[in-house]
DNA sequence: TAGTCTATTTCGGGC
DNA sequence: GCCCGAAGTAGACTA
């Protein structure tokens, strides 16, 4: 049987079902009126209401209310699910170390616990993502801007990896930071963080060029990037183009000052 | 009754149940065999598995394996799921507008579907958010250096708003960037982005100090910090202090270079 | 609605 | 284990 369900059932019985199921490793979800307390990297209590647990055999624990994608309160995976009955009410506990924390549910009710067998493919193909737009970059480096020549992925930095770093047409060292979306402000900054580390490390002598490859870019950003002298050019990780750049000019501006 | 269950239901008895539910507005949990497509911002597929579809009357819904906290596929709020049977298969949509998304989920097989009413409160409260380090800053501005004084929050730059605006004991105009846990390079460029922009606004010749104020900061954000003459005080939301300062230095610097 | 930033972010990859 | 950055980030807040 791959579902057993428990309607309304006594705390003692909700508590010998829960026991023996942390022992098979089923998925569980558990319904019913309960608060819930937090204490670990913040705080939280939540005061009484209907909600649904979802115990998962990997540890994580869920409570969702009626909205919202984010659970109301949650564990990560690797905490340690256990059950007891105090003060006669249902008491589910999750927690984890490093960091210390941990996640409280008591139940005055619960009005359904099911376990559930889960077997199958978790592992998802995802397109679109900024993988997607490297690998793109790196098949068609003019798209960055003619005559742009890759030399390296996730070059370190004493700022941290750049995404891209190449050369340009001239021979000037380029930084290349990669966004699958439109970007604002903060993608700017790292892009400058990374120029400026190059710049100290390759010499004041050198010049470090910086272009931003996103599909678009907020007016502040532009600002930020103009201001510094770095491009732009746009560029989405599933365009259906193959072979050279696009119709209107890849990069909006010609170079540095 | 505040939930309804049906074990094993045909792909017919499952749709209807699910559009009596829609109506009604209640939470609803399938658990079942099923693949699942998603097409929208990105693009995925998942192969078939055992998995627990959560959708909830606000429009969100979640498809959950036996592992991880985060949803292997999911909708947020604002979404609208339909049902159907295709192909001797049930059918579950959710969609929305804006960005135009779309998550399929094709059951081969129901193992169980519940509906449940809920009710109750789902605000919760949360301590030791950067909200709470804010106040303590505000309520102890010594926290951050002997004699610095806040002036104004969210000050608006060209750059972003900053977390803290005020001067120091010197007189000289501070920007302050606050963190609820430990920080890496992104903040340091954060802050720099924002001094940046206040000594564009102020003009040259009045220089802006930049503090960063968290529990700790990486040997690589220390670094950048130190390069551009930033200091950091080490701060937590939650320190149980109230009065003075901590007993050793609040902040580890003296001022700018 | 779009822009900006926080988050108990979560998650993965490298070292 | 820590560091670093991406994510279909989500969610809150403001203009």
């Amino acid at each position: 049987m791959s579902v057993t369900t428990l309607h309304d059932p006594s705390h003692r019985e909700a508590l010998w079902e829960l026991e023996s199921v942390f022992e098979r490793g089923d998925l569980i979800t558990v319904f019913g009126r309960c608060e819930v307390d937090y204490e670990g990297r913040a705080a939280s209590e939540l005061g009484p209401g209907d909600r649904l647990l979802v115990l998962k055999p990997d540890g994580a624990a869920l409570v969702h209310t009626d909205e919202q994608r984010t659970p109301v309160n949650w564990q990560p995976p690797g905490s340690e699910h256990r059950a007891s009955v105090r003060d006669g009410r249902l008491r589910v506990r999750s927690e984890r170390e490093n960091p210390d924390e941990m996640l409280t549910v008591r139940f005055a009710a619960v009005h359904q616990l099911s376990a559930m067998a889960v077997t199958g493919g978790r592992d998802l193909d995802v397109h679109g993502s900024e993988a997607d737009l490297k690998r793109r970059i790196l098949d068609h480096p003019d798209l960055v801007e003619a005559g742009f020549e890759p030399v390296e992925t996730e070059r370190d930095s004493a700022a941290g990896p750049m995404d891209v770093f190449g050369y340009d047409a001239a021979g000037r060292p380029v930084v290349v930071e990669l966004k699958r979306r439109r970007v604002g402000p903060s993608a700017a900054s790292q892009l400058a963080r990374y120029v400026a580390a190059l710049e100290r490390e390759l010499g004041d002598d050198e010049p470090v060029r910086g272009v931003l490859v996103a599909p678009s870019v907020t007016d502040r950003a532009a600002e930020l990037l103009a201001e510094q002298g770095f491009d732009h050019a746009s560029v989405t990780p599933g365009d259906s183009v193959d072979g050279e750049a696009t119709p209107d000019a890849p990069n909006d501006s010609a170079g540095p000052t």
